[in-house]
DNA sequence: TCTACAACGTAATAGATGATACGTTTTTTG
DNA sequence: CAAAAAACGTATCATCTATTACGTTGTAGA
């Protein structure tokens, strides 16, 4: 199966009508700007007329002409996408915060180990498992943008908010087999401490991201994952554990993605209904 | 001399009308495949009308809109000369979910100009404004983030939070003078729509954070800023938004500098009294 | 050589496209 | 605050586009 639309052609190049081929060949020289210019364009640089343009891409198995352009569009963003950006050149914008911000991320995964990874979205992705996520100050939203994501592909899943005496009465429904999310970094509030402290004596697993300093919860964490934080700014980025919590919900949609079909379909089917 | 039809924008967004500006974002954060398509295409996309990405390219100097996609073309044409090789079989799947991310990171910050990340800022440090904040199922989060920080700095700093007949009430309390900070992105939300374009009747500026495909809000927005989204994953990424939302942060707190430092002694005091 | 069929181009057409004129709204200026 | 200018969208139109029908030419097989 051809995955280009080159290939495609390539394919069956050979089966083609004389002026069709030399359509095919005249596309392949070009490629792929003069396809997506007008039939009128593409039939004269080919020397053909329109209909054979037409019959052309029909061959290739594209129900009319627009059908066909899409296709080389999308293919064409698809190069477009990646590392050639790099070289337009544009106004450097060389903010050190961004460049810190990036270095950051990749520091952070630098440092990151497969087998962490792996063994986390093991925990998280247990069926047999409830799964409760807070955060500090400033980390609290990506805690829940990681819970709302969760929530979609598993079920108990629950996002700790509120006041911290409610923390603490959940902890009542937490048991052995359960799993604490917890982002802290500094300045490192005590009040996440006292609750992961407390947590962690009921024999509650303790996954924790926190900052490159580690924050004193690692003390009753099971997993510890550092990210990089400090940018020349006021504040601290938490930009890394962003993309640390979208990296681990990505592998545990992957890990869970045959059990949380039917759940996805449900969910889609309560939304609408 | 601007040397590409990027850099020939960059230069010239600044001096554009606000729809046109629009059109102008629009294209830069799909470049350059959305100026191949038809106006009408380009105008939805852009969510302007047709006349008004004629001026846009009129503006840029060319004599129509053919001129204007000839010379994307021919850019397009020298950049698929470089040799570029290709070949995607890397199966590593989650160094490229990370690359992309990072990629995308960078390539916001390419298509975001100095000046509406200034005027954004000079919108948010004005004290007689309230400014409210908030995002949908999966950015609601960063709104958060960014609210967290905010209130910080300056006074009068509103996340709306909880049930959507929340928000319609805290619209009794906005101004013309007030902000609304909004994010969306795909697949997005009716409620926000709806809620931003009444906020919008109302007077009050909108301050969008979206994707590339533009949330339907951009056509209430006063500023609109782009962040890509598309990662190899099931979800799309939100970490470019979140770090443009760290950039606003940053920029916000140290033009506010001056008048927040009371605050921020006073906020501490209050903490440890 | 004759016949049947495929290949191909010409011409006609329905629909889409770029362009423009004009009225309304918004912003700027004095 | 009023007047002028700029911005912007709606409606319209001439043009261009993709598509189809159909007649002509080329070709393979008997």
């Amino acid at each position: 199966m051809a995955t280009s639309i080159a290939e495609l052609i390539a394919d069956r190049m050979d089966a083609m009508p004389a002026r069709e081929r030399r359509a095919a060949q005249t596309l392949v020289a070009n490629y792929p700007l003069i396809g997506l210019k007008t039939v009128a364009d593409f039939s004269q640089q080919a020397g053909v007329s329109s209909p054979t343009i037409l019959r052309f891409v029909a061959r290739l198995g594209f129900h009319n002409y627009a059908e066909f352009q899409s296709a080389l569009q999308d293919e064409l963003a698809a190069q477009l996408q990646s590392p050639l950006v790099r070289t337009t050149t544009m106004v450097d914008t060389s903010s050190e915060t961004l460049d810190a911000t990036l270095e950051n991320i990749r520091g952070t995964f630098l440092h990151l180990s497969e087998r962490q990874i792996a063994e986390i979205v093991s925990l998280l992705s247990n069926p047999r498992s409830s799964i409760f996520l807070i955060g500090g100050r400033f980390t609290d939203p990506i805690a829940r943008y990681m819970a709302a994501h969760m929530t979609i592909i598993r079920p108990g899943v629950f996002h700790l908010a509120g006041q911290e005496s409610n923390w603490r009465d959940r902890l009542i429904d937490m048991g052995k087999r359960d799993i604490l999310v917890v982002f802290d970094i500094r300045r490192y509030q005590e009040s996440l401490l006292a609750f992961a402290e407390t947590a962690s004596r009921r024999g509650i697993h303790i996954v924790l991201l926190t900052d490159q300093w580690l924050s004193p919860i690692a003390r009753f964490a099971r997993h510890v994952i550092a990210g990089r934080t400090a940018v020349p700014s006021a504040w601290d980025s938490s930009a890394a554990l962003f993309v640390v919590a979208e990296r681990l919900i990505g592998e545990l949609t992957a890990a869970l993605e045959a059990e949380s079909e039917a759940r996805i379909r449900d969910l889609e089917a309560l939304r609408h209904g």
